[in-house]
Formats: structure tokens, sequence, C-alpha cells
DNA sequence: CTACATCCTCTAGCGACTAGAGGTGCAAGA
DNA sequence: TCTTGCACCTCTAGTCGCTAGAGGATGTAG
């Protein structure tokens, strides 16, 4: 077996050096065997996980969601309604963040529209952020 | 001058009381005189303030850019452009954000439509976290 | 053999709070 | 007046998911 250092996992998964050790520190990834002088030596399945922790993290799942979704890819024989279930929490989340963002996406607009570009006491900005009651939008 | 205690000013602002005295010890809020037996007593203009803060907080301002506007507001005079530059390149944040949230349910929606409800190892959830190739949006 | 990149461990820091310990102040009811 | 009990005080440490830096060891190319 050729050896992987961690950089080599690291440039390979796209996840960066002291992260991989994060990882690992936290139990997300199983301690990796040593060279003789203390080096960490990868495999190629390590390489597959870290890229799916990465893939994860970047639909932004938790750790603890990711770490549900680690125990589940290792026992393939288990039913996928954790999975399925996790995703679709997160998807929920998600709509409801896009919601959110779009009210705030509008007041922004307002706020910056209004704006006459003179002094601080005509400015929209400023009286809107000093008074709620001026929102289109009451639920951010 | 009737005495507003840090409870009533967490109320009325809506503001949480430790998160009063969070503002108060990174100076966002100038420290308040204090009673006998040592209590912050408030001030009508203190509870703006902090109401000013807390809608800047849900609109996503960060706290820096959030001591800039209150500078700015404590001084009518000045031109507004700084309150307006950080207002827009806000804005452009929370559209990029949403852009990204919206990649990110398209890919969700998929995994999530896909799952067969079976095992595991035919789970489309688990398939697309460990290949990236898989997703349509290469980008989030 | 000498550079120099990469690796190692460990601690501390980020932002914006939040939680808890351990103690004091104050107002209202018995 | 006393007591109950809530609200207040300070201080430290924890949250999440890393990231940065110190100070030293290892590995590789010329």
């Amino acid at each position: 077996m050729k050896k992987i250092t961690i950089g080599e996992a690291a440039s390979q998964s796209g996840v960066k050096v002291p992260t991989v050790r994060y990882y690992e520190s936290i139990g997300l990834l199983v301690a990796p065997s040593r060279s003789e002088g203390n080096q960490r030596s990868f495999e190629p399945a390590d390489i597959s996980r870290l890229a799916f922790i990465r893939h994860a993290r970047e639909l932004g799942f938790e750790i603890e969601a990711i770490r549900t979704l680690l125990t589940l890819q290792d026992d393939p024989h288990q039913s996928c309604a954790s999975a399925d279930a996790i995703a679709k929490a997160r998807l929920v989340e998600v709509e409801q963040r896009i919601r959110s963002l779009m009210a705030l996406k509008a007041e922004l607009e307002t706020m910056v529209e209004g704006c006459g570009h003179g002094r601080v006491d005509q400015c929209r900005v400023i009286e809107v952020l000093a008074d709620h009651g001026q929102c289109r939008h009451s639920h951010h």
C-alpha cells in the first residue's frame, strides 16, 4: 500500500490540512495509522470519507448530522429513513432561511433606494433601523 | 427621572438581559449610571439605541457595521454615504446568500425525492453526498 | 549535507452570544 | 419586621466549526 500524507488527503478531498486533523480529533474520521516518524498515513477510503464530509458541510449539514449520516453509510443494510429525515429537515431549514432572506432583501432595498445620499438626519437607512415600525415585514 | 432597570430595558427593546450587558462590555452601549445598590439605571435613549442594534442584527449586520452606523446616527450632520455603503454591501451579501441557498434547495430536493425509503445502499441521499459529481450545481 | 517544505502537537482566537456559579438588592406579602 | 423570591451583580467557561500561530520533528531534492 502506498502511503497518503495528510497534505495529499487534504488536496484530493478539498478539505484543508488543519481541518482534517480537526475532524480526526472530534472522531468524525477514524485515526489513521502512522509512519515510523509519526506522520499520518491515510488510505483511499479516508479520502472518500473526507469528500463526503466536505460535500455535506457545503450543503450546510451540521457536524452531528454528518456523524449520523456517516454511521448510516457505514452500515448499508440499515433503513435510510434517518438519512431521509435529516435531509428533509435540512431542506425545511433552507426554505425558511430563503424566505427570511427574501424579506431582508426587500427591506434593504427600500433602505438603499430611499437614501438621498445627503446627510445622516435625512438618511432612510438610519431612519428605518431606528424604527422597526417602518418595516414592511414585521417578522424578520 | 424614573429609573429603568436592565430587565425593563431588555423587554422594551427586545434584547435579552445578558445581551444588553454584553453590548455594554464591547462598548456598543455607553455604560449607564448605577443605583446606590450598583444596579444599572438606563434612560429612554438607551432603549432606542438597543432597539436600533436589535433591528440591525435582525437584518444581519455585523457588530462592527452597527458600531459604524451608530456613530453616524450620533452625528446627524455627517454625510450618509457610509451608511449607504454598508447597507448596499449587506444587500449584495444577502443576494449572494439567497442564490447559494436556492442551489442548495434544488440539490436537497433531488436527494429527498430520489430516496426510495429502502435501505441505505440504495439511498440517493447518501449516494449524492458521497459523490459530488452527481450534483447539478457544482458551485455550492 | 544542507535547505526547505511538510509534518507534528498544543494552545488560543474568531463572532455573537449563552449558560451557570455564587453572591447581592429590592419590593411585596404575612 | 421579617421573609420569600425574583431580579440584579460579576466572572468564567462553553457554543460551533474551524483557523492561526508557536515551537519543534521529519522527509525529500539537489
